[in-house]
DNA sequence: ATCTAATAGTTTGATAGCAAACTAACAAAG
DNA sequence: CTTTGTTAGTTTGCTATCAAACTATTAGAT
């Protein structure tokens, strides 16, 4: 449904965003974190940004639905990589943040990240770099 | 994982594949071909193009493991709109081709698939779409 | 001709993800 | 206060997807 016409880019760009989660998962494993997927990556670094966030902050910055979300910091949890804990302030919101386990993986993702950025860009210039999340920036806030 | 750092190349990227799958799957559904899925639309495009295709074949154009395409394939063909029957002159191979039914869909498939691209595109000028094209065209090609 | 290796496809088992329906807690209006 | 609506999150049911292990068939080498 991507490129029926002429028009590729949307194939291009959904095979890459495929070509890039398929990476990712495949690093997490080498890295021994089986189990890990790229979202549960973006809930870690999130946290680590944020110090802590409710599952609604989460589901927007990870655009994911907030059922998914669910399932994935509970796992997180359990693992012992975050803590999940409800607002003394409203009782309805729950507070998620890293626990030290959890901090201790943010130095793989961050390589793993980077792995990727390189993957992504060595057919690129600098300029063209530049150009291109600039478009796609545009795209993305256009939607 | 995707936007651990300041380049945020492949977050934009991969929130805007989401994004449009999701508007794929929505406009399926509102076009009354539920259960199927953007996949489904690749397939049964890429036989609409090219007559018929193998398993292998189909499986590199849609860019899914052959395992998933035997899923997505078996499910078409149970819904009637695909036919899978094995080569004559290598029993290994499948040949898979649209049937009528199938070849109905595909009006569908093309009007779902132009305003996916009218999405994608509506703040960009008809430049900047050639060069977002070509930029993601590289990244593609390189990978 | 007969092993061995390569190839095409399927099966199995597991997870991420969505949508819809639900529960619980809070807010607002009278 | 109590009803009514809104918001945060969870549960349930379902599908797409992958990887690994498997089967069946063909090709190649000696």
């Amino acid at each position: 449904m991507y490129g029926v016409l002429n028009d590729r880019n949307i194939y291009y760009l959904a095979r890459i965003s495929d070509k890039a989660k398929r990476f990712l998962t495949r690093e997490l494993r080498r890295h021994g974190l089986q189990g890990l997927a790229p979202s549960d990556g973006d809930i870690m670094v999130a946290l680590f940004k944020r110090r802590q966030l409710t599952m609604k902050e989460l589901s927007g910055i990870i655009d994911r639905d907030k059922s998914t979300l669910t399932g994935l910091v509970d796992k997180l949890a359990r693992l012992g990589y975050l803590e999940k804990k409800t607002d003394p302030a409203d009782r309805r919101v729950q507070i998620v943040s890293l626990t030290e386990k959890g901090g201790r993986l943010i130095p793989d993702f961050i390589t793993i990240s980077l792995k990727l950025q390189e993957m992504f860009s060595r057919a690129l210039s600098a300029h063209e770099k530049d150009t291109l999340v600039n478009l796609l920036k545009k795209v993305h806030d256009a939607w």
